[in-house]
DNA sequence: CGCATATGCGACAATCGGTAACGTTACAAG
DNA sequence: CTTGTAACGTTACCGATTGTCGCATATGCG
């Protein structure tokens, strides 16, 4: 249920945010869109190990692979940022908002903000949790 | 300013919360202290290494070192969540608070709780900040 | 039924983190 | 001044991770 996933590489997580971005993707797809110009079977290297890290999945269609993702970006990170607090401040998401106001990273005003926001949100889709 | 700081590993997080903890301290202060019993020399490397990533510093007394964190923590954590947000949500603090709300890690009351004490906090310590 | 082509596998170099043996330096006592 | 000793830094080794491929292999399609 809390399955913490490995982090990732640069080029790792250059490829995940292609196939977040741009739907169910295949590795023609991401080597085309990447930044630097790779050959194929790097790319599926690096799909494949992203996929053994659970980040994504693959289905099959013809003989081609079609790479999705596995959980959603604001979830990935969400998680990665619980760990952060876990790691850090002992599970104590407080201190760390405090350190964001701190360092002018995030104003209190915006915290507000960001409480509605997330409670418009959660209304909109509906508060049906599975 | 906002120098990305690098990743800890597993026995380096641990000597950095030591120092955290406890004050300034030595290389045989932290060796006691940490869980596994490890030779001086590693702990002196481990400390170094820290140092080199910007995590301590160090002041010399006689002929002994003496370690200081060079953040406080919640900076670090701060940080820390400020650059995965930017990873994986291109910066929108929001995506990765409602992805937290969406999982149950926090919920929209916590979030306002934390509004406040987070507004308290300021108050408390005095706006004075630059 | 072949052939083109998408896949997976194995590899190699570079970097990182854990762990430590060993050489170096400085201070204090003889 | 010489030397024992404590505290330090240097260098090293090993295993895991990651970027990058070459190449053998499997399999739809015409």
């Amino acid at each position: 249920m809390d399955d913490r996933l490995p982090d990732l590489g640069d080029l790792e997580h250059e490829v995940m945010q292609l196939v977040w971005a741009h739907g169910p993707v295949t590795a023609e797809v991401v080597r085309e869109r990447l930044s630097r110009r790779l050959k194929e079977s790097t790319v599926r290297t690096v799909l494949r190990r992203l996929e053994e890290k659970g980040y994504a999945n693959h289905t099959v269609d013809g003989r081609t692979y079609v790479y999705h993702a596995a959980e959603e970006r604001s979830r990935v990170a969400a998680k990665a940022v619980q760990r952060i607090v876990d790691w850090f401040c002992n599970g104590s998401m407080e201190e760390v908002l405090v350190g964001m106001v701190d360092n002018a990273m995030l104003d209190q005003q915006q915290l507000r903000t960001l409480a509605d926001q997330v409670a418009k949100a959660k209304k909109a889709r509906g508060v049906k949790k599975e």
